[in-house]
DNA sequence: TGTAAAAATGCAATCGTTTGCAATTGTTTT
DNA sequence: AAAACAATTGCAAACGATTGCATTTTTACA
């Protein structure tokens, strides 16, 4: 007789700790499939039901396992997002605009329902698709840039797996990209550059890099338009890092002096890292030379100078990013898309 | 016959698409249990008979599906990382210095076999612990600070459930925390600004922030052993973002003039907004104020002025609180910790 | 060669939900 | 009041992997 009260009280001891849908079920009275129609709102269960069966789920706070429902259901509810950092320096995880990203795409999933799994070093293994997808860990994956190449991306792309790339949405490709429209961002850049004066304007980005090459494009259109200068050396390549564009700007006035007058960069950070370079030298900003940024964090206007910046609309982007993937999910078409950029002027350059 | 086929030939292409155990267990004519065991290395297996398998699932890009094998284990491997936004500005999520700790978590995480699930958001509702952890979304969770108050906290806390929270490790709570020394961080901070001649110290920050009222009381205690000023007028207390700072300067300048010549504050983000409200009034630094920061983010060097900061070691930081969540999951003792903390002088500061 | 011990593999129950279909209860109509 | 119908609820079979225990195979030793 104690040995059974031991075993009970050890058995109330765990089912208080996990509390199962059948517990739930029985303390209502119910079955089990009636419980489970109950918590999902299903309007085959008498509303009266539906809400007793509620209230005692909240009442032991009650919540049904993730993984038991995935498996049933074959859906997670989770998106994989997965940062595609191609340099793999100290630099590129922490440019402010990348946390901006994955803030807003977990805003913008949780407003769907959907969690948020993050990865930035899977990258590495080829195989990140399957495993987070035929594994049931994701139901979809949110790629953040395209990076130099697109193979990896590409071949995901074939498989039909539900995936959408934030990079460059007029790139002619065989997957949902959602981003800015680049090469009007550099055009609008450099144009905003010429007219204020400036002669000699340097492109400080690697146009390897699927997304800044539109941005070159866009960058000697605006040039070969207004006749200006297209020479090779105003073409600093360099990674996305602050670190890349403080020595290369310090190393190219060392070696060439001031030859330019305008710059146009791949973003914000790498327009603070030239703007140390300059102004270590006394060089006036925007007198001498006036730059241009890309992204507009947050921080852009706290430079100083208070950096010109393009701004990527990018809590927009996440919902558009995320409601591409929802349209995936359902089978129905997708279409890349392109977010609006807009020019932000400020005191790096004259106008 | 050809009925016979057709079904066949559907079979094979239904499992074509999603290979499951048993289906891999028949291709290597072995059951599923030695499948299994094999997969997962159990050396009871045969090494023969395990190379082939792994093989066979290789050559299929077979993966396991994580639903079953969590909801048969009872482990998910997922670790949730809560980002304890206090005030959710755009500014406050943009600050490059919480990148870094999820980047870092991410690396440190993964290295130990888990995956990062990551939310901004819930902490707004009370349930987060439980929503994660016992619907077996999580085996754990990280929070990442601790804010101004830490009941939600503490009340996971009480319920015993893994847990281990970035904040101050020299606060005497029921959790585990990790962390740096913030009151020593306040006191170097203070006693460098002390030894470059400043008289008048300002601390820039909000007092009633957990781990920044430790930073106070090091403040303090360097303030009154060095016998300096230690009046009410030079706490300025505001929120962790760079805007705030810039305004709160702007405006105490503005109407108390320039009464202070060096400034303590909370994060490099907040540096950087006094920095440019002392710049727009052309006040030199640190020739007629010097200023510390905290956190070492990457652009701090790229400041102009560099910044004088603190340096927090976020990638050890990461590794110790993964170290110490898997402690508890294996039931052993944990503790808090502190990380050591570090003085990189720069041109913000004399000396 | 027979037998005991060791090594390798297989059987079958289980984890907790969901859902097609069957069964029950309640309501309306003739 | 019985029949026909609608509204609710329950039964039981999945979903796919893991693991204690039973069973088979192999090796070792007499």
């Amino acid at each position: 007789m104690l040995f059974y009260l031991l075993v009970e009280s050890e058995y109330i001891l765990k089912t208080d700790k996990k509390l199962t849908l059948a517990g739930l079920a029985k303390l209502a009275g119910v079955s089990t499939s009636t419980a489970s129609r109950a918590l999902n709102d299903n309007p085959v269960i008498k509303q009266a039901t539906r809400d007793k069966i509620k209230a005692l789920a909240s009442k032991h706070n009650f919540s049904i396992n993730a993984a038991a429902s995935r498996l049933r259901t074959q859906k997670t509810n989770v998106i994989a997002v997965i940062l595609n950092l191609i340099d793999h320096t100290e630099q590129s995880i922490s440019d402010p605009f990348l946390l901006k990203v994955v803030g807003e795409l977990n805003q913008a999933l949780n407003h769907k329902g959907y969690e948020l799994l993050l990865s930035n070093s899977f990258m590495a293994s080829d195989d990140w698709a399957n495993y987070f997808l035929s594994s049931s860990r994701a139901d979809g994956i949110i790629v953040v840039g395209q990076g130099k190449s697109d193979e990896k991306i590409d071949a995901v792309a074939r498989t039909g797996l539900p995936m959408v790339v934030w990079g460059d949405p007029t790139s002619d490709v065989d997957y949902t990209v959602v981003g800015s429209d680049n090469k009007l961002g550099g055009y609008i850049a450099t144009q905003h550059l010429i007219n204020s004066g400036c002669k000699n304007i340097v492109f400080l980005g690697d146009p390897e890099h699927l997304e800044l090459a539109e941005r070159y494009k866009g960058y000697r259109q605006a040039l070969s338009e207004a006749g200006g200068v297209l020479e090779d050396r105003l073409t600093l390549s360099i990674d996305i890092t602050s670190t890349a564009a403080y020595e290369k700007i310090s190393e190219t006035i060392l070696h060439h002096g001031l030859f330019f007058d305008g710059i146009v960069t791949s973003s914000d950070m790498v327009a603070l890292g030239a703007l140390k370079a300059l102004k270590e030298r006394y060089i006036g900003i925007p007198s001498e030379v006036a730059i241009v940024g890309f992204d507009d964090i947050a921080m852009a206007e706290l430079f100083h100078p208070s950096l010109t910046t393009i701004r990527q609309n990018v809590k927009k982007a996440a919902e558009v990013m995320v409601n591409q993937l929802v349209l995936q999910f359902e089978g129905k078409p997708t279409q890349s898309t392109v977010i609006d950029i807009e020019l932000i002027p400020r005191n790096s350059t004259r106008h």
